[in-house]
DNA sequence: ACAATCTTTACAATCATTCTAAACTACTTG
DNA sequence: CAAGTAGTTTAGAATGATTGTAAAGATTGT
Protein backbone atom coordinates (compact mmCIF):
# COMPACT_ATOMS: atom_id res chain seq x y z
CA UNK A 1 0.00 0.00 0.00
CA UNK A 2 1.67 3.06 -0.88
CA UNK A 3 1.57 6.38 1.13
CA UNK A 4 -1.15 7.73 -1.21
CA UNK A 5 -3.59 5.42 -1.33
CA UNK A 6 -3.46 5.11 2.87
CA UNK A 7 -3.86 8.74 2.57
CA UNK A 8 -7.00 8.08 0.72
CA UNK A 9 -7.87 4.71 2.90
CA UNK A 10 -8.12 7.08 5.52
CA UNK A 11 -9.68 9.64 4.53
CA UNK A 12 -12.29 7.75 2.75
CA UNK A 13 -13.30 6.70 6.60
CA UNK A 14 -13.21 9.54 8.26
CA UNK A 15 -9.49 9.25 10.08
CA UNK A 16 -6.85 11.86 9.72
CA UNK A 17 -3.80 10.52 7.90
CA UNK A 18 -1.65 11.02 10.74
CA UNK A 19 1.92 9.53 10.62
CA UNK A 20 0.94 6.93 13.07
CA UNK A 21 -2.61 5.78 10.95
CA UNK A 22 -0.22 6.16 8.04
CA UNK A 23 2.66 3.55 9.16
CA UNK A 24 -0.05 0.85 10.64
CA UNK A 25 -2.44 1.44 7.52
CA UNK A 26 0.58 0.57 5.46
CA UNK A 27 1.82 -2.34 7.75
CA UNK A 28 -1.86 -4.15 7.85
CA UNK A 29 -3.37 -2.90 4.23
CA UNK A 30 -0.83 -4.93 2.31
CA UNK A 31 -3.06 -7.24 0.06
CA UNK A 32 -2.26 -10.26 2.78
CA UNK A 33 -4.39 -10.95 5.27
CA UNK A 34 -2.80 -10.47 8.91
CA UNK A 35 -3.70 -11.54 12.38
CA UNK A 36 -1.71 -9.53 15.06
CA UNK A 37 -2.38 -8.13 18.55
CA UNK A 38 -1.46 -4.47 20.40
CA UNK A 39 1.52 -6.63 21.05
CA UNK A 40 2.72 -8.29 17.80
CA UNK A 41 1.99 -4.56 16.18
CA UNK A 42 3.75 -2.66 18.19
CA UNK A 43 7.44 -5.43 17.72
CA UNK A 44 6.46 -5.03 14.12
CA UNK A 45 6.27 -0.91 13.82
CA UNK A 46 9.03 -1.38 15.90
CA UNK A 47 11.26 -3.70 13.27
CA UNK A 48 10.54 -0.63 10.65
CA UNK A 49 12.32 1.78 13.00
CA UNK A 50 9.33 3.66 13.93
CA UNK A 51 8.25 4.34 17.57
CA UNK A 52 4.53 4.57 18.33
CA UNK A 53 3.54 4.21 21.73
CA UNK A 54 1.02 0.99 22.70
CA UNK A 55 -1.56 3.40 23.69
CA UNK A 56 -1.26 4.32 19.91
CA UNK A 57 -1.80 1.00 18.73
CA UNK A 58 -5.15 0.01 20.64
CA UNK A 59 -6.52 3.76 19.90
CA UNK A 60 -5.87 2.72 16.07
CA UNK A 61 -6.63 -0.96 16.17
CA UNK A 62 -10.28 0.31 17.74
CA UNK A 63 -10.56 3.27 15.34
CA UNK A 64 -9.72 0.76 12.51
CA UNK A 65 -12.23 -1.99 13.47
CA UNK A 66 -14.96 0.61 14.26
CA UNK A 67 -14.57 1.84 10.62
CA UNK A 68 -14.61 -1.56 9.31
CA UNK A 69 -10.99 -2.08 8.39
CA UNK A 70 -10.56 -4.69 10.83
CA UNK A 71 -12.54 -7.21 12.28
CA UNK A 72 -12.26 -8.49 15.96
CA UNK A 73 -10.70 -12.19 16.32
CA UNK A 74 -12.78 -13.93 19.58
CA UNK A 75 -11.68 -16.36 21.99
CA UNK A 76 -8.63 -16.56 21.04
CA UNK A 77 -5.56 -17.06 23.63
CA UNK A 78 -5.00 -13.98 26.28
CA UNK A 79 -4.97 -11.03 24.36
CA UNK A 80 -7.23 -9.27 21.10
CA UNK A 81 -6.24 -10.33 18.12
CA UNK A 82 -7.96 -8.48 14.87
CA UNK A 83 -7.88 -9.38 11.31
CA UNK A 84 -7.55 -7.85 8.04
CA UNK A 85 -9.70 -10.27 6.52
CA UNK A 86 -13.62 -8.60 7.05
CA UNK A 87 -15.01 -11.38 5.57
CA UNK A 88 -17.36 -13.21 7.29
CA UNK A 89 -14.72 -16.24 8.03
CA UNK A 90 -13.65 -18.79 10.73
CA UNK A 91 -10.05 -20.12 12.08
CA UNK A 92 -7.77 -22.66 12.81
CA UNK A 93 -5.57 -21.34 15.44
CA UNK A 94 -2.46 -23.21 16.14
CA UNK A 95 -1.85 -23.66 19.90
CA UNK A 96 1.97 -24.50 19.86
CA UNK A 97 2.56 -21.14 18.29
CA UNK A 98 -0.13 -18.96 18.53
CA UNK A 99 -1.02 -18.85 14.66
CA UNK A 100 -3.60 -18.23 12.96
CA UNK A 101 -5.21 -19.37 9.69
CA UNK A 102 -8.10 -18.37 8.08
CA UNK A 103 -11.23 -20.70 7.30
CA UNK A 104 -13.90 -18.71 4.70
CA UNK A 105 -16.86 -19.24 6.29
CA UNK A 106 -17.99 -20.98 3.22
CA UNK A 107 -15.53 -24.24 3.44
CA UNK A 108 -17.24 -24.87 6.59
CA UNK A 109 -21.34 -26.07 6.65
CA UNK A 110 -22.49 -25.98 9.78
CA UNK A 111 -26.31 -27.34 10.20
CA UNK A 112 -29.10 -27.72 12.73
CA UNK A 113 -28.37 -25.18 15.16
CA UNK A 114 -30.58 -25.42 17.56
CA UNK A 115 -33.34 -22.18 17.88
CA UNK A 116 -32.32 -19.13 19.50
CA UNK A 117 -33.75 -18.94 22.67
CA UNK A 118 -37.27 -16.53 22.45
CA UNK A 119 -36.31 -12.39 22.04
CA UNK A 120 -32.48 -13.60 20.77
CA UNK A 121 -31.37 -13.61 17.59
CA UNK A 122 -28.23 -14.95 16.39
CA UNK A 123 -25.51 -12.37 16.27
CA UNK A 124 -22.36 -14.24 14.91
CA UNK A 125 -21.08 -17.62 14.84
CA UNK A 126 -17.74 -18.53 16.09
CA UNK A 127 -15.51 -21.67 14.85
CA UNK A 128 -12.12 -21.93 16.51
CA UNK A 129 -10.48 -25.25 15.39
CA UNK A 130 -7.92 -26.10 17.57
CA UNK A 131 -4.45 -27.30 16.06
CA UNK A 132 -1.66 -29.04 17.74
CA UNK A 133 1.05 -30.83 16.45
CA UNK A 134 1.11 -34.10 15.50
CA UNK A 135 2.95 -36.54 17.66
CA UNK A 136 5.63 -38.61 15.93
CA UNK A 137 5.54 -41.19 17.93
CA UNK A 138 1.66 -41.82 16.82
CA UNK A 139 -0.06 -43.14 13.31
CA UNK A 140 2.92 -43.31 11.07
CA UNK A 141 6.19 -43.77 13.04
CA UNK B 1 -24.53 -33.10 46.51
CA UNK B 2 -24.05 -34.05 50.15
CA UNK B 3 -20.67 -33.45 52.43
CA UNK B 4 -20.06 -37.15 52.07
CA UNK B 5 -20.13 -37.70 48.59
CA UNK B 6 -18.24 -34.76 47.92
CA UNK B 7 -15.50 -36.18 50.26
CA UNK B 8 -15.50 -39.36 47.75
CA UNK B 9 -15.53 -37.48 44.53
CA UNK B 10 -12.47 -35.46 45.93
CA UNK B 11 -10.57 -38.75 47.22
CA UNK B 12 -11.45 -40.06 43.96
CA UNK B 13 -9.17 -37.19 42.09
CA UNK B 14 -6.86 -37.70 44.64
CA UNK B 15 -7.63 -34.02 46.03
CA UNK B 16 -7.75 -33.99 50.17
CA UNK B 17 -11.18 -33.17 51.30
CA UNK B 18 -10.36 -29.36 52.39
CA UNK B 19 -13.52 -27.25 53.95
CA UNK B 20 -12.68 -25.09 51.23
CA UNK B 21 -13.00 -27.95 48.07
CA UNK B 22 -16.00 -29.58 50.23
CA UNK B 23 -17.66 -25.73 49.34
CA UNK B 24 -17.05 -25.48 45.98
CA UNK B 25 -17.61 -28.84 45.22
CA UNK B 26 -21.20 -28.52 46.91
CA UNK B 27 -21.86 -25.54 44.69
CA UNK B 28 -20.64 -26.99 41.39
CA UNK B 29 -21.60 -30.79 41.13
CA UNK B 30 -25.14 -30.37 42.19
CA UNK B 31 -26.23 -32.14 38.68
CA UNK B 32 -27.17 -28.74 36.87
CA UNK B 33 -24.65 -27.48 34.32
CA UNK B 34 -23.20 -24.76 35.72
CA UNK B 35 -20.84 -21.76 34.25
CA UNK B 36 -18.73 -19.66 36.21
CA UNK B 37 -16.00 -17.93 36.19
CA UNK B 38 -14.08 -17.15 39.38
CA UNK B 39 -15.29 -14.12 40.34
CA UNK B 40 -18.71 -15.07 39.68
CA UNK B 41 -18.01 -18.31 42.19
CA UNK B 42 -16.03 -16.15 44.66
CA UNK B 43 -19.57 -14.01 45.06
CA UNK B 44 -21.65 -17.61 45.36
CA UNK B 45 -19.97 -18.84 48.52
CA UNK B 46 -19.72 -15.40 49.81
CA UNK B 47 -23.29 -15.63 49.50
CA UNK B 48 -23.52 -18.77 51.27
CA UNK B 49 -21.52 -17.06 54.49
CA UNK B 50 -18.26 -18.78 53.29
CA UNK B 51 -15.37 -16.72 52.99
CA UNK B 52 -12.83 -18.34 50.49
CA UNK B 53 -9.72 -16.51 48.86
CA UNK B 54 -10.00 -15.12 45.41
CA UNK B 55 -6.70 -17.42 45.06
CA UNK B 56 -8.12 -20.29 46.39
CA UNK B 57 -10.95 -20.24 44.20
CA UNK B 58 -8.85 -20.12 41.00
CA UNK B 59 -6.45 -22.64 42.37
CA UNK B 60 -9.30 -25.18 42.93
CA UNK B 61 -10.77 -24.22 39.64
CA UNK B 62 -7.78 -25.18 37.69
CA UNK B 63 -7.59 -28.48 39.50
CA UNK B 64 -10.57 -29.80 39.37
CA UNK B 65 -9.85 -29.00 35.92
CA UNK B 66 -6.81 -31.15 35.94
CA UNK B 67 -8.88 -34.13 37.13
CA UNK B 68 -11.66 -33.64 34.84
CA UNK B 69 -14.51 -32.28 36.75
CA UNK B 70 -14.11 -29.56 34.65
CA UNK B 71 -13.90 -27.97 31.59
CA UNK B 72 -12.50 -24.48 30.55
CA UNK B 73 -14.74 -22.84 27.96
CA UNK B 74 -12.48 -20.85 25.72
CA UNK B 75 -13.19 -17.46 23.64
CA UNK B 76 -15.87 -15.78 26.01
CA UNK B 77 -15.78 -12.74 27.18
CA UNK B 78 -12.86 -11.01 28.98
CA UNK B 79 -12.29 -13.60 32.16
CA UNK B 80 -11.97 -17.14 31.91
CA UNK B 81 -14.86 -19.58 32.45
CA UNK B 82 -15.62 -23.05 33.54
CA UNK B 83 -18.38 -25.51 32.55
CA UNK B 84 -19.90 -28.12 35.16
CA UNK B 85 -20.25 -29.57 31.62
CA UNK B 86 -17.40 -31.95 30.60
CA UNK B 87 -19.02 -33.98 27.82
CA UNK B 88 -17.82 -32.22 24.03
CA UNK B 89 -19.78 -29.55 23.59
CA UNK B 90 -20.61 -25.71 22.19
CA UNK B 91 -22.20 -23.24 23.37
CA UNK B 92 -24.53 -19.31 22.77
CA UNK B 93 -23.53 -17.31 24.67
CA UNK B 94 -25.60 -14.12 25.29
CA UNK B 95 -23.60 -10.94 24.76
CA UNK B 96 -26.59 -8.22 26.59
CA UNK B 97 -26.17 -10.84 29.65
CA UNK B 98 -23.09 -12.63 29.84
CA UNK B 99 -24.86 -15.64 29.84
CA UNK B 100 -24.05 -18.85 28.26
CA UNK B 101 -26.30 -22.43 27.29
CA UNK B 102 -24.93 -25.07 26.02
CA UNK B 103 -25.57 -27.14 22.83
CA UNK B 104 -24.54 -30.61 22.77
CA UNK B 105 -22.36 -31.28 20.59
CA UNK B 106 -25.00 -33.64 18.06
CA UNK B 107 -27.38 -30.61 17.90
CA UNK B 108 -24.36 -29.29 15.17
CA UNK B 109 -23.23 -30.73 12.42
CA UNK B 110 -19.93 -29.41 11.00
CA UNK B 111 -19.18 -30.78 7.79
CA UNK B 112 -16.48 -30.16 4.51
CA UNK B 113 -14.04 -28.80 7.16
CA UNK B 114 -10.94 -28.08 5.44
CA UNK B 115 -7.83 -30.69 6.27
CA UNK B 116 -4.96 -29.49 8.87
CA UNK B 117 -1.97 -28.31 7.50
CA UNK B 118 1.11 -30.91 7.65
CA UNK B 119 1.78 -32.17 10.83
CA UNK B 120 -0.99 -31.01 12.93
CA UNK B 121 -3.68 -32.19 14.11
CA UNK B 122 -7.17 -31.24 15.48
CA UNK B 123 -6.94 -30.65 18.74
CA UNK B 124 -10.61 -29.71 19.07
CA UNK B 125 -13.94 -27.66 17.60
CA UNK B 126 -15.40 -24.82 19.56
CA UNK B 127 -18.85 -23.17 18.06
CA UNK B 128 -19.58 -20.27 20.05
CA UNK B 129 -23.01 -18.61 18.82
CA UNK B 130 -23.47 -15.16 19.59
CA UNK B 131 -26.46 -13.91 20.74
CA UNK B 132 -28.12 -10.58 21.38
CA UNK B 133 -31.61 -9.03 21.55
CA UNK B 134 -34.32 -8.84 19.03
CA UNK B 135 -34.57 -5.19 18.49
CA UNK B 136 -38.34 -4.52 19.61
CA UNK B 137 -38.46 -2.05 16.38
CA UNK B 138 -37.53 -4.99 13.61
CA UNK B 139 -39.52 -8.07 11.68
CA UNK B 140 -42.85 -7.66 13.85
CA UNK B 141 -43.96 -4.20 15.15
C1' DA C 1 0.31 -36.35 69.12
C1' DC C 2 4.22 -35.68 65.58
C1' DA C 3 6.31 -35.11 61.52
C1' DA C 4 5.73 -34.71 56.69
C1' DT C 5 3.14 -33.01 53.18
C1' DC C 6 -0.30 -30.54 51.10
C1' DT C 7 -3.37 -26.20 51.21
C1' DT C 8 -4.79 -21.77 52.00
C1' DT C 9 -4.10 -17.08 52.26
C1' DA C 10 -2.67 -12.21 52.11
C1' DC C 11 -0.20 -9.62 49.40
C1' DA C 12 2.83 -8.46 45.77
C1' DA C 13 3.61 -8.98 40.95
C1' DT C 14 2.30 -9.48 36.17
C1' DC C 15 -0.05 -8.93 31.82
C1' DA C 16 -3.23 -6.94 28.72
C1' DT C 17 -5.85 -3.12 28.33
C1' DT C 18 -7.92 1.41 29.29
C1' DC C 19 -7.87 6.08 31.24
C1' DT C 20 -6.13 10.78 31.83
C1' DA C 21 -4.36 15.04 31.05
C1' DA C 22 -0.90 17.43 28.81
C1' DA C 23 1.71 18.11 24.62
C1' DC C 24 1.35 17.92 19.82
C1' DT C 25 -0.44 17.85 14.87
C1' DA C 26 -3.67 18.52 11.19
C1' DC C 27 -7.23 21.17 9.17
C1' DT C 28 -9.77 25.45 8.22
C1' DT C 29 -10.09 30.19 7.60
C1' DG C 30 -8.29 34.68 6.74
C1' DC D 1 1.56 31.49 5.84
C1' DA D 2 -0.49 32.61 10.90
C1' DA D 3 -3.81 31.51 14.24
C1' DG D 4 -7.44 29.05 16.23
C1' DT D 5 -9.78 24.85 16.97
C1' DA D 6 -10.55 20.25 16.97
C1' DG D 7 -8.67 15.85 16.69
C1' DT D 8 -4.37 12.84 18.10
C1' DT D 9 -0.61 11.03 20.46
C1' DT D 10 1.78 10.02 24.46
C1' DA D 11 3.72 8.82 29.08
C1' DG D 12 2.35 7.24 32.91
C1' DA D 13 -1.20 6.00 36.17
C1' DA D 14 -5.05 2.97 36.84
C1' DT D 15 -7.79 -1.18 36.23
C1' DG D 16 -9.11 -6.03 36.07
C1' DA D 17 -8.07 -10.70 35.71
C1' DT D 18 -4.82 -13.83 36.93
C1' DT D 19 -0.54 -15.82 38.88
C1' DG D 20 3.44 -16.08 42.10
C1' DT D 21 5.40 -16.14 46.85
C1' DA D 22 6.23 -17.22 51.30
C1' DA D 23 4.33 -17.88 55.66
C1' DA D 24 0.60 -19.80 58.40
C1' DG D 25 -2.69 -23.47 58.74
C1' DA D 26 -4.90 -28.08 57.87
C1' DT D 27 -4.74 -33.08 56.82
C1' DT D 28 -2.67 -37.52 56.74
C1' DG D 29 -0.02 -41.65 58.13
C1' DT D 30 2.21 -43.66 61.97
Amino acid sequence: MTANSATDLLREHNLRPTRQRMALAALLFDGTARHVTAESLHDQVKDMGITLSLATIYNTLHQFTNVGLLKEIKGIGDAKWFDTNIDQHHHFFDISNDHLIDIPASSITISHLPASPDGKVIDGVDVIVRLSDKSPDKSSG
